[in-house]
RNA sequence: GGCGCCUUCGUCUAGUGGCCUAGGACGCGGCCCUCUCACGGCUGAAACACGAGUUCGAGUCUCGUAGGCGCUACCA
């Protein structure tokens, strides 16, 4: 086989915000351009006017901007073969629908939607193919005349591919193998429509894909069914040297039930489902981002990138550049993946720990400042540094940092009855007193002397502790105590002391 | 209904005829660490859809059954 230049699409429709099974399509695609030195194509496919959504393809563009995942031509990226836009290329497919048209390979047909609909409730099974076309009203089955005449009259027609029955057709599947199909089952398929001098999906994705010289076909599987349509087209142009090769993926379930993972899922079930925040220019609703709910993009790109498909190893963290060296079209699985959001969570758990401290002290301090607290970054980042192993998602560092710069103002019930003891307030009075007496604040000096003092008086660590941590954090948690104490500083911590043995009962 | 694809722990998956007493990860339970909460370490429960066949030997190959999903539009 001749050595092909990689060049791989990802083509959606801008009927809505990008699904996250789109992304993942998308992410795969890229993976294997980059790996393989290729292109990666962006192309809208807009040919139903009846669908788009406006704002949809810049939706769309800024999600994959936040993702990472980076195109080299199409719509808004240029290139050489555009127009990228389908819209914008009804000349071209006018030009190929004719080629099939005058080599007998396509035919023209006047039957309308009501006249199909109507034949379809009549006829249990009805399917416009050779067993039925000559008898419907179509340029196969009516004289010339009549044909020319109703289009002279500006009556509307389609363009139907005129499919050979009974023959075999093979697509061969880099995922699947060989996947064969009769073409019997396959129907005469609308190409063209002169209601809106478009064509359906199925033509303009052959004809672009054919001029763009797609190398590979990395789709959902839902397009599995109409694979076999598309090599026919090919065959018909004969384009077949060319054809690009297929890669069907396994398709994105709901977490819980069956089925394809939908929009609704999200609002059921209080995860997002996009990528970026969505808000429908129709209805008004807003459904919710990756990104608006904290999630990093290198999160959800590595979470993704699992979602059928490993390295054959256990390793589960990768950045981008180890997706790409590492991704195997051959080692995509067969069957869907149902979408875990606790996994998801976990992934950006991990990557949080990855992240730089100064990184999200910044982003820490944007929230900090909207309460009206402010703080030197360092400060910030040495508290986070302590503190990011518990939080899942940027947005909840704050609440867990926030006794670092705010003393607590009300204590944890459970805590405090279980922590505050009888003798509480005496000991922690005699601690300020002790603390008052530390010169050297340091955290190993701290322990040193408050260690010490709780052995000379024999009292027991765990109570002491305890009680001091409550007074200082408010609640039971949090890192070793003199680390906190040592940002928060002696004077702090001695007034935090003071407040909780006044305050707690 | 027709056609196609798929089927290993609850979930994502490893597994390409003997290395499988089925491995890892998320989640869940326990223990350890410890002044608490996390992190981390150790550990437990948890799966080859079913039935035939091929073979000395089957999670792995074949067939059938069941189930799930997808497609079946002048949507993509």
């Amino acid at each position: 086989m001749a050595e092909r230049r990689v060049r791989v699409r990802f083509a959606p429709s801008p009927t809505g915000p990008l699904h996250i099974g789109g992304v993942r399509t998308a992410l795969y695609n890229y993976l294997f351009a980059r790996q393989n030195g290729g292109d990666m194509v962006f192309r809208i496919e807009d040919t139903d006017s009846n669908r788009f959504v406006p704002g949809a393809e810049d939706y769309i563009i800024e999600s994959f901007k936040w993702l990472g995942v980076e195109f080299d031509e199409g719509v808004s990226f240029g290139g050489n073969y555009g127009p990228y836009r389908q819209s914008e290329r009804r000349d071209i497919y006018k030009k190929y629908v004719n080629i099939l048209l005058e080599s007998g390979k396509a035919y023209i047909a006047f039957d309308t939607p009501e006249e199909l609909e109507a034949k379809r409730n009549e006829i249990k099974n009805f399917q416009y193919d050779a067993s039925t076309r000559m008898s419907m009203r179509n340029s196969l089955a009516m004289p010339k005349e009549e044909v020319d005449r109703l289009i002279s009259e500006g009556v509307q027609y389609v363009v139907r591919f005129k499919i050979e029955p009974n023959e075999d057709v093979h697509v061969n599947d880099i995922i699947r193998g060989d996947v064969v199909i009769n073409s019997s089952i396959l129907d005469d398929k609308v190409l063209y429509k002169s209601a809106d001098e478009l064509p359906t999906y199925h033509l303009a994705n052959i004809v672009d894909d054919h001029l763009m010289e797609i190398s590979h076909v990395i789709r959902g599987e839902e397009w599995l069914p109409s694979a076999p349509l598309h090599v026919l087209l090919y065959r018909a142009f004969g384009w077949e040297d060319t054809m690009p090769q297929f890669a069907h993926l396994p398709l994105l379930l709901k977490p819980d039930g069956n089925g394809k993972l939908s929009k609704r899922d999200g609002d059921r079930l209080g995860f997002p489902v996009f990528p970026l925040e969505w808000h429908d220019p129709k209805s008004g609703e807003i459904s919710s981002g990756y990104r608006e709910t904290g999630y990093l993009p290198e999160a959800v790109i590595n979470f993704l990138a699992l979602l059928g498909w490993n390295p054959g190893n256990d390793q589960e963290i990768m950045s981008m550049d180890e997706l790409i060296k590492l991704f195997d079209l051959h080692r995509c699985s067969k069957a869907g993946a149902k979408f875990d959001f606790e996994k998801c969570k976990w992934f950006n758990h991990q990557y949080i720990q990855l992240k730089d401290n100064t990184e999200l002290a910044q982003q820490m301090l944007v929230q900090m400042r909207a309460e009206g607290v402010d703080a030197p970054v360092e400060k910030v980042a040495k508290v986070i540094g302590m503190m990011k192993s518990r939080v899942s998602f940027v947005k909840e560092l704050w609440d867990t940092c926030k006794f670092f710069f705010v003393a607590p103002t009300e204590y944890d019930e459970k805590t405090r009855k279980k922590r505050w003891k009888e003798e509480s307030p005496a000991q922690m009075t005699e601690l300020a007193e002790v603390i008052a007496g530390i010169d050297d604040f340091s955290i190993e000096n701290q322990e040193n002397v408050v260690m010490k003092w709780i052995e000379d008086k024999g009292y027991n660590t765990g109570i002491i502790m305890n009680a001091f941590r409550l007074a200082i954090v408010g609640e039971g948690k949090g890192p070793h105590m003199f680390d906190i104490t040592e940002v928060i500083g002696k004077e702090e911590t001695i007034a935090r002391i003071k407040r909780a043995v006044e305050n707690i009962k």
